[in-house]
Formats: C-alpha cells, structure tokens, sequence
DNA sequence: TTGCATACTCGAAACGTTTCGTATAGTGCA
DNA sequence: TGCACTATACGAAACGTTTCGAGTATGCAA
C-alpha cells in the first residue's frame, strides 16, 4: 500500500523458485520447454511475492509494448465512447492496453498524441480520422510505423485496412424516407471539408434527389462541420429566412441535437411543423421530444471488426490488405419525421 | 510508413551530433548542465532523425513510467467520458499519457485493470470506485502502490486524497424541491449497497423528510443499482401497485433515464401525472420530454481537481493527505418537475 | 559399457535509457 | 608559470526482460 515500494522481478522469483532466470521467464511465458514441476515452483513463487512482469522492460527487450493506441475526435461524443468499450473490452481479453485520446480536430494535439504513442511503443493503432485528404495522409503516414486500422472514415494515400459505414446508403436512406413523405425543400447540414464520410453521405442525398428528379437548392446546404453548436446556429438562420425547408436532414448525431434544439428555439413544432431526420442513433431515443427518426449504423460491430483486424495484423505481421471493409446503415423511423404541411 | 520500421535510438542522435550518449540525454532532458552549442546540435539530430524516446526504457531505467491510469465504472456514461476527457487533456499537458479503464463493475475485471497498470508502472491512479466497503479497500489497497486519488466516491480504509460531490446536500437539495412542490409520497431508486455515493444521497432523501415531519415509506425505496436498465425495470413495478408516489427521485443520471422511460411506457405524464428529479445534468435535457430538473454536479471541475491534486502529489512524492474535497452540487428546475394532483 | 538423442536448464548478451563518478579543458588568481 | 577551481563532456553501470547458444543429465539402443 505504501508509495514507491519496488515491486518484485524476475530475479526475485528466479531465486524463489530455485531456478534460472531464464526459465523462470519460460515457464512464465510457456514458451520454451519446461517441466512440469519447474512450473509449478514458478508458478508458485510467482504468486507469493506477487510477481508482475515490468511492461517497459518487456517493450524494450521486444521492440513493442502491449499497448494499442486508439486516436478518435471526442470520447465525450456516445457514438465513440462506445467504440473505445469494444476497443477496451477486446484488447484486455487480448492482453493488451489500450490507450484512448480524444483530438479535438486539433492538429497539434494529433501531432502530439502520435508521438506519445510512438513514445510507448505501441503495438498498433486504431484511428477515426478528422481528415481524409492526401495531405493530412501524407502527415499521418509519415508519424505512423506500427499496423493500423482506419475506422468510420479513410484517408487518401494510407495503405492500412478501412472499416467504415456505407455512407452513401446512409445519406440517401435518410433522403429518401424525407422524400417519400412528400418533402422536397430538404435542407441538410454539411460535415467538414475534407472529410469524406460528409461527403459520402452528402452524395447520397444528392443521388436521392436525382433519383426522383428533385433539384437541389444551394441554400438549404448549410454548414455543420459534425459540431452541435455550428448545426444549431445555421439552423437558426436558416429558419429565419423565407420559404423554410419541410424538413432538414442532420448527417450526424450530434448535428441532429443541434437542429432538433434550433427548432425547437424558434418555436417549431416536429414533425408536424418541420421533419428531423439524423444519421446515427441515441440511446436514449424513447425520451427524446420527439423521439428522433434516424438511419442507425452498427457502431460496435464495426469497432469489434475493427479492433479484431488490428489485432490480427499484429499477430500476423503481415502487411495491410487496404481493405474497405463497409457496414451497413438502417432506417429507423420515429416520431420526427412526417408528411410535410405545405 | 512501413511496417516495424527500428525506430531512431539516443545513440544515434548522440553519433550524428558528435556527442557521447550521457551528453545528448543531458542535452534533451536539460538534466545536466550542457553548452549551447552542444544543445543545438543534439536538437538538430532529434531533428534530423525524428528521434522520440523510448518509453519503455525510460521507465525500466526510471522505475516509473509517464502513464497515468484512469479506472472508471463506464466510458458511456456521459458523466465518466467527460471525466475522462478532462483528465486526458490534463496529462497531455503534463506530459504524461492516460490509459481509461472501465470495470463494468466487474472485480476480476478490476483486478486484471489494476495488474496491467502495475505492469505499465503507471506513475499514479485516478480511481472511480464502484465499492465503498472495507473489505473492497483491502484488496485494492494491496494492488495499489503508487499515488491515488479516488473521485465521486471513497472507500473506506484507503489512505488517499478523496475528491468528491457532496451527496448528503444532493440527495436533500432533490427530496427537499420536491417536497416545496407539495409532494408527500416521494420514491428513490437506491444505489448499490456497499456504495458510499449513493448511501449518501439516500441520507440527503431521509434528512428531507425528518426535516419536514414526512415519514419514509419503505416501500417507496426501490432498486436502482445506478443502472439504467433496474431502475427501469423496478418503476415499472412500483407503478403497477396501488397509491403510486406522485414523485420519482432518481439517485444518477442514468438511472433518471430509466426512470423516464419506465413512466413513460405506463403512459404517465410527466410532471402533470408525476414528477421526477435526478442528480447529474444531461447536455441533451432541453430537448428531452419533459426538460428534467436535476441537481447537476460540476464533474468537469472535480475531474481537473482530481488530476491535478495527482499531478502534485506525483512531482512531490509527498504521501497523500487523505483529504476529502467536497464540490457542492446545485438544483436546476426544469419541467419534469410540478406540484401533485392529488 | 559406450554413444547419442532427448529433454530440460543455464548463463550471458542485448534492448535504450539515465545517472554518477571521473576526466578534461578553460579560467582566474597568486 | 603554476595551481585550484569551474564548467562541461564522457564512459560505464544498471534497470528487468527475452533469447539463444551451450551445457547437463537421463534414457535407450548398440
């Protein structure tokens, strides 16, 4: 219980058991032959003085620590808070670490969290990119030198395995619910430049448009960057013009609480004033006013097959596939989307 | 970009600058006094090469590593996610890297938790405990041997620094708004024994009623076990038997939820048919139905409190005090709270 | 009895740091 | 000029592992 006691070593259990230090450390890691009996002795010891292998030391002698970095925008956002569960949960059963940050779109703070992580070594990375361009690939690419999984987005010129939502499909299962309700003034908050899972899912909703021959009005384009503040504030002065939209379309979750409190702010009623639709769901959708229609993705099965990925490439030390792996999205129809008024 | 790349070691940074080993560490950690020049050189090498220490063999040098370890009951609930948000971007400050835990309030699971961390030799633990008792405290006592702040909640026979809400004052602050309001018959969904947070609140709830000469109805006490799911499930029941409470206090924000749910479900309105109040704010409560009133705790505070009374005690390596802070928590009425029918 | 494979076990080196005692060059003073 | 001192640079050891080549019994076949 005190401070700074030093904790036991291989050494100490070497000596406990009667044995070399190399195979107390065989029989630790079963990975060289050893008697049965030698194994027990260690065993014991190990347990009696309470023996925990030093990770440094291990990292150092191995050329990797197991730690697994997980790199995403913001922890506090539920859709990756439960992705960084399914990380944590899969990597202990592993016996690995995981370790979590939140980069706030902060560039710096990427720049920085990267080289904490090379810092410990760490065995592999999962990311949810904040940019796709070739750029910021070029960036990352240069920090990374350990497996990695692109999760929820892709970066142009990075070879490592992608695991993401088909975006496209999302954007236009949202559209199309809007537009099968009789909506044809949509308006939409658009994600951030150079991110491609807004431009996905923007393409979706003009692909809708299309597909029913409906034009798209720039001014219902309005800006989001996935923030609920920068949703809320463009809905605000969108509603405040002429010829509202009968409906606006928030291509993300946090975007959706944005518009759903704008609205709500000026004093619009939905659905029955205005539809809402969003892309992703809310765990607490039941005790929403009003519970919100949304296109869900299977945000923990990605993360499992994304970490399940990562893992193996470590395993295997083979080089990444590049793969795309795409999931894929599900209208759930609520109370927040009807037939338009006008 | 590749894989296993060999990263950049000291020496090589010591070689290119024309310096001994002992020189270019003096240089870059600024331990030993070095010439200017010198340290321009090395700084060019780092560089030059991209050198970035190795952490592990700092640590197994050092005997401690730049890791902080953070072990909380969920990462999806909003209110541990911001916590962990707030200590992630403390250390990042620091200098120190964070690994997040959550225990599900599994005990092996808290054990393996506390063994990685001792494997990592984590320079200090932030710890959110799920247990109160002696007994738990012993055990982790024996797993813990560096500094320690416990938030949100004690355990008995630790000897660390406790950074905490003052649940007493919750628990009457909620009770008490809800007995202005007229409320006679008022129902909690309890803790989980051996828990200290919610006994405390619970004690708030009792002092109430002494307060104003209301007896306590056992049978208006109800599990809760600060899950979502039991709260649900055991206001389902207590609506189903006669002379329900006319008000539902809610010891924790997710089991508010399930409360709201669970009231919702047996068609109740809420606050004409029946009030409810919980502890915790939601980010989301204005687009919630009915906007709930809450006591709201100042997590963001006492997370950077907690992490930053670590930081010091680490760079100190003073033994803890054993102090206790208290935060004070503050009642925010919103709609989902009225004045009885009957 | 000898030789040889088998099954373990051992000792030493190496991983990349920091630290500490020692060496060296430069400086001021007598 | 010589000496003591300061400021800076160096070399080697140590931290706790894993790995690998080498060593030692044991059992079995010849």
């Amino acid at each position: 219980m005190g401070e700074g006691v030093e904790l036991a070593t291989i050494k100490d259990v070497a000596r406990l058991a009667g044995v070399a230090i190399s195979t107390a450390s065989a029989a630790i890691n079963r990975s060289a032959p050893v008697s049965e009996d030698v194994i027990a002795k260690v065993e014991a010891a190990v347990r009696e003085i309470g023996y925990v292998p030093h990770g440094g030391a291990r990292s150092l002698r191995m050329g990797q620590s197991r730690l697994i970095g997980l790199i995403l925008p913001d922890i506090t956002n539920p859709h990756f808070a439960k992705v960084a569960k399914v990380v944590e949960s899969a990597c202990l059963e592993a016996g690995y670490m995981d370790a979590v940050y939140s980069t706030s779109e902060d560039y710096d703070r990427e720049r920085q969290i990267l080289e904490m992580m090379r810092m410990q070594r760490v065995a592999g990375l999962i990311i949810i990119p904040t940019r796709s361009d070739a750029e910021h690939g070029a960036r990352l690419g240069e920090q990374i030198h350990v497996p990695t999984v692109l999760l929820d987005s892709f970066v142009t010129g990075l070879p490592y395995d992608v695991v993401k939502l088909d975006n496209v499909t999302a954007g236009r299962l949202a559209t199309e619910h809007l537009i099968g309700l009789g909506h044809r003034r949509i308006a939409v908050t658009t994600g951030r430049p150079n991110i491609v899972t807004g431009e996905d899912r923007m393409r979706g909703y003009f692909a809708a448009h299309a597909a029913h021959d409906i034009p798209v009005e720039q001014r219902l384009l309005i800006e989001g960057r996935f923030d609920q503040a920068i949703a809320h504030e463009s809905t605000l002065r969108l509603l405040s013009q002429p010829d509202p939209p009968t409906a606006i379309f928030a291509l993300s979750n946090m975007m959706a609480l944005g518009v759903l409190n704008a609205v709500q702010e000026v004093g619009l009623k939905v659905p029955a004033d205005i539809s809402v639709v969003g892309i992703d769901d809310f765990d607490f959708a039941n005790i929403m006013s009003p519970p919100p229609t949304v296109v869900a993705a299977p945000v923990e099965q990605m993360a499992q097959r994304a970490i399940d990925k990562l893992l193996a490439e470590i395993r295997s030390k083979a080089a990444p596939s590049g793969d795309v792996e795409l999931f894929e999205p599900r209208l759930i129809v609520r109370a927040s989307s009807s037939r338009p008024v006008r």
